[in-house]
DNA sequence: TCCAAAGTGTAGCCTTGGCTACAATCGATG
DNA sequence: CATCGATTGTAGCCAAGGCTACACTTTGGA
């Protein structure tokens, strides 16, 4: 699921229900990157390392498919890997993986303050927050203020 | 960690963790279908007849993209179609569209209500959505009462 | 009426993200 | 130091969801 190209055919004057879907495919797209670099930091931070098996196992998938999207990521400049050493990330790595830790930890936040309980928070939140654009997310973190500040 | 230790790829410990990640996906699955239906409900209901070049360019994607997408959907039983003669949903198909739009509707509220601006409530809800269960749902409805009640 | 444009359907190709099966490497332990 | 189990890596398969190119209806207008 990769860009598109941009629009083919008769592209008819691109009704806006169509630029909204397109959105949603492409955030889809990035989604998984994202759970990536998080949990690589986070396996980082915690063990000091981060192994492919261990990676598949947090995320619920077989090591070869994990050893596949790390390639993939250190295609788009994401990680670095040596053979049997482990998985780092590069700078833009680590950025990805702070900002999404910190979107994940807001809409956490914003489900639990408008009564959703916090195990089906957390739940929801893992595929809610791929798709949360920077306005929603200011919303979200402006509402939070609001009620605790 | 509480890792177990042991790595059997068959009868892994399941930790919760790979559990949410392995929701998402499946959400993922469903949700093109639910678009799908979605909009090929509503087409209908204004229009009269669904047509695969209109729903193609509803969804800003190809043609023949769409009517691969709606063998899908007859494969599925949500859809039936006869060349030439437009799309028609079965009364799963009627109740999948019906559920995912009062889903669509709640979730769009839930973002107004808690700050988010019209225009990037109706974006951002349409990739939410999919991936909010009944738990939160009825969260969002309760939270919408408490506040509008 | 008939014929071309618009719509519909088919075929074939690509990438992603899954999987299993097998090969190679590492590391602990006998 | 040899070997065995776990980890890592490779190869090849599959379905989904994109696309283009081409073929076949349908339909409306000259």
């Amino acid at each position: 699921m990769k860009d598109p190209g941009e629009a083919h055919e008769a592209m008819p004057a691109e009704p806006t229900q169509a630029r909204r879907f397109g959105k949603t495919r492409v955030a889809q797209a990035s989604a998984l990157l994202e759970d990536y670099a998080e949990l690589i930091a986070d396996l980082i931070a915690s063990g000091g390392e981060a192994r492919p098996t261990d990676i598949a196992r947090r995320l619920g998938v077989s090591h070869a498919t994990a050893i596949k999207t790390i390639a993939r990521l250190k295609r788009e400049g994401l990680a670095t890997s040596r053979p049997y050493r482990g998985v780092f990330l590069t700078a833009a790595g680590e950025a990805l993986a702070a900002r999404v830790k910190a979107r994940h930890l807001l809409v956490v936040a914003l489900l639990q303050a408008v009564g959703v309980p916090g195990e089906a928070a957390e739940q929801d939140a893992e595929g809610i927050e791929h798709h949360v654009s920077d306005v929603t997310l200011a919303a979200f973190s402006a509402f939070l203020e609001r009620r605790e500040g």
